[in-house]
DNA sequence: TTTCACTTTAGAATTATTATAAACTAGAAT
DNA sequence: ATTCTAGTTTATAATAATTCTAAAGTGAAA
């Protein structure tokens, strides 16, 4: 994705195109393969990458920010920090516990056969498949 | 389960019977559901229901000892708080981000027709399906 | 250029969990 | 029964991730 892009990115959904701003996205966005990360780990990244450094409150507010105008997903893995992904369409995970690496598995490579129906009163927002690793 | 065996299955996986293990674990096991909580709510319940308060590290230190000994299954969730869970055998949940509610699924009720294979090196460990639910 | 709602920031506060170390206890050995 | 000891419980401190706060900064509309 290229930088006249994540401007209307931003601008789009409602986000004031700031030099944070920008930086985080273009450090997120301008790339082929989708992106998995914790907010330390970006803000890591980003530290060592970066001229001007960014406040690790900025990066939970953008990351959050993100999120909510779905531009990244929130990813469900056990233990005490969250995982975001730059691939925001309907897919699922390898969760290798070992490393605490995630790895995407497209929608397409797993079909589910036999599924229940939703307890009385509620509706199915959406399946999510975790396939947890060992060596 | 009965107290006997409540008492048996603490000595057969090396936990001494203590006062207090055998107040959780009967609090936990002796029912027909199945059972879903935090540390918190576990904590807020036993209480409420008992006599002699029981330490909120010792509610710790007891899960996490259940959980080792095979009696209790953690749940990933997105979110902050661990759950735990009394059924031990292999299922899936419905999960209700409104009331933060766990519902069990049998594990016949999910077919799952195709799969992909683990990334070279790794096995698959178990798969874990989770139903997200809206209104 | 002025203005102002939105944004960034440093640091404090909060929340879940783990670590520490002293007091306690189940059960084996005497 | 009494003593002993490793395992356990406890209160509290420490840690770690995240959110809150409120003051200072800034994009962009007028």
């Amino acid at each position: 994705m290229k930088k006249i892009d994540i401007l209307k990115k931003l601008r789009t959904s409602g986000l004031r195109p700031t030099k944070q701003r920008v930086e985080i996205a273009r450090f997120l966005f301008e790339r082929e393969k989708t992106f998995h990360f914790t907010v330390e780990s970006l803000n890591k990244l980003l530290a060592k990458k970066t001229t001007a450094k960014i406040s690790l409150a900025t990066i939970y507010n953008t990351v959050h920010s993100f999120k909510t105008a779905g531009h990244l997903s929130e990813v469900e893995v056990r233990g005490n920090k969250s995982y975001f992904d730059t691939n925001v369409s309907n897919h699922h995970h390898f969760y290798d516990s070992e490393t605490s690496e995630l790895i995407d598995i497209d929608a397409n490579d797993i079909v589910i056969q036999k599924i229940p129906k939703a307890p009385n009163g509620k509706k199915i927002k959406n399946v999510e498949v975790f396939i947890n690793l060992k060596n």
